[in-house]
DNA sequence: CAGGCTAATTGGATCGATCCAAATACGCAA
DNA sequence: TTGCGTATTTGGATCGATCCAATTAGCCTG
């Protein structure tokens, strides 16, 4: 009927900067400042100090902190596609950075459905959080951003942007990609070259759509030829069969990305087609199964790892300077040639392995 | 040199729980009841309230909760190798199930360093996290499993353990999958089997190697042929000379994942020969490229993101009653044949896609 | 030795919520 | 009208840190 006589309270056993301070014998203020480092603490009396924490196993209670000073040492990573393995290198990426400098972050998966990520930067905000990186979900208003502002909360936008208008981003240049493929198709020979690939409109789309406009404009070939079709192996396969049956039917299949081409490449197959023979295919994005695959896959190599990294320093500058000018991080991408587009198949000797 | 005679100062404009009792007309401690949803609250007052809370755009801070409350809605997730895709199916799996009941997860990669497994821990701990799932990096000592119990820190660990008595656990039947595969091979006719890859010692190595074992010795062959190595392509395609210039060479080889399976397949063609005709090679995971590889890749295939989930609701259920039974979930895996293991060749037709 | 200066330390108020015991309001029976 | 039980509401103390103004200690100089 009475609690057990030796309960112990859960969680009482928290040794707290008082305890700290009275072990060391000074005061609680004192104690507060070697925590944080201070230059005003006597270099005898830190060492006090931190005999006592070490002594009595005490640990900072951030939350505490947090109550009064500014920093709370945490942003959120909202990721529209967490599952995809090219954002699993960026956030590895981020946690690199952040590590270094103390930081820890919350991670949210939006799955590209916007009220959930509504949903998760409400929580972020009731968390504190310092700031956060949005891969912004398929569909997210501008509106954001704005309210963004005016709930002060840093941000900085990776991969995709609403608007990069002022504001901090770190991506690739999806355009420059884009055409650097044009341009090594048309010095093949081809001249009919469909765009495949892509049902969600954001910037990455759209940049990759006016890359393939600008260069084939440039070449004077017409840009009209444009499959969108979902993001998924299956997708890839299923939209062979409409690409080789047009009366004008293309000689080259530009795919948004590696699971597109991958998938159209087995489409081919499955036809008793080959790409590579009988239709030049490309990616973008270089996955690892693009070295692999037969033929392996020509594509575009962007580095999701050094994109993560970017965009947590470019948060971490602007955490700390709020009113500092916008940057904008441009990563090159760069055309990895291989046996897909039609080049002449090498030995296998040479291919790459990673 | 003074401030701007309009610098409004930063992070002022929160609105707190005091003002909206006043603009609701009612107490603190009345709204501190609303936001809590007690059934203490006339549906009037509570009305009022929360008009008051969406009318001054109210967001509820957690920090200051914290400091009295017991709990943090936050949860640590510490992963030992967050590049590869398949934690970060993990990973969104974990997501899924945490975001249904309201918690935020920190993210941290150990990259298989114990030093900076125990540098998150100690930070997850000063953000007072409820508790961690923890996929153990190689080398970590059990007696850290010890320090958690002391720390009274939940912890769910997923994939690998340290150990496992009495703890809660969510992983594959690692031993189980690898003789299904052993099975498998010896049906073919296969007798020389070498067990190939992994170089760092923990329980899921163990597990693979233990199954590897008891199915050799269940068939009465010699379990003898064991090649450690890396866990990446280029190891596994090295590691084809070692394997066929023996003096009795193995007519399979088991690999420890699919990462080097795959490998030792580009290794063997670099060499002329072929992996499911002169060499029948298997691997473990199922990823993405497995059954898009010439020949396509027998493996098993676990379900990460379902583990993910699992290991989520563990650990909701241990933070909520941290003195009930340990909990070990196993899931099965599920043996793919494909050509790889020199099955006869079926038609490209059939292939599955994802 | 007083006065001034720097270096080091300190106590009390404070952040924004929760907890708890106590106060208040209301309805109804005696 | 009083008394009482139930339903609501409330003020003050509290969590564990930081901030700031004020104090104390130590040293040098004239």
């Amino acid at each position: 009927m009475t609690q057990p006589p030796d309960s112990s309270r859960p969680g009482n056993d928290r040794i707290t900067l008082t305890e700290v301070a009275g072990h060391a014998g000074v005061s609680r203020s004192t104690v507060s400042l070697v925590l944080r480092g201070s230059p005003l603490v006597a270099a005898e009396t830190r060492e006090r100090v931190q005999a006592a924490m070490a002594a009595l196993g005490y640990i900072y209670n951030r939350g505490a902190a947090t109550l009064r000073a500014a920093r709370t040492q945490t942003v959120g990573l909202l990721v529209c596609e967490l599952n995809n393995p090219f954002y699993a290198e960026l956030t590895a990426g981020m946690d690199d950075v952040l590590d270094a400098e103390g930081f820890v972050a919350f991670i949210a998966n939006t799955a590209e459905q916007p009220e959930r990520q509504e949903r998760f930067l409400q929580r972020m905000r009731e968390h504190n959080v310092d700031g956060v990186i949005l891969c912004p979900a398929a569909g997210t208003q501008g509106e954001l951003l704005d309210r963004l502002d005016r709930w002060r909360l840093p941000c900085v936008q990776a991969l995709r942007f609403v608007s990069d208008r002022g504001r901090d981003y770190a991506g690739v240049d999806y355009q420059a990609g884009v055409e650097t493929v044009v341009d090594h198709l048309v010095s093949l020979g081809h001249s009919r070259i469909a765009f495949v690939g892509g049902t969600l409109d954001h910037s990455a789309y759209a940049a990759r759509h006016a890359g393939f406009t600008a260069a084939m404009r440039r070449h004077g070939l017409a840009d009209d030829l444009v499959l969108r079709c979902p993001l998924t192996r299956r997708s890839g396969a299923e939209v062979a069969d409409d690409l080789l049956h047009r009366p004008q039917a293309p000689t080259a299949a530009l795919c948004y990305n590696d699971v597109v081409a991958l998938g159209l490449m087995l489409g081919l197959e499955a036809r008793g087609l080959r790409a590579g023979r009988d239709l030049a295919v490309t990616g973008f994005d270089d996955v690892p199964e693009a070295a692999l695959s037969r033929p392996a896959l020509t594509t575009v190599a962007t580095s999701a790892r050094q994109i993560g990294q970017e965009a947590a320093r470019l948060l971490l500058r602007r955490i700390a300077d709020p009113q500092g000018p916008p940057e904008r991080i441009i990563l090159p991408s760069r055309l990895v040639v291989r046996q897909s587009c039609g080049a002449p198949i090498h030995s296998t000797h040479h291919r790459d392995l990673s």
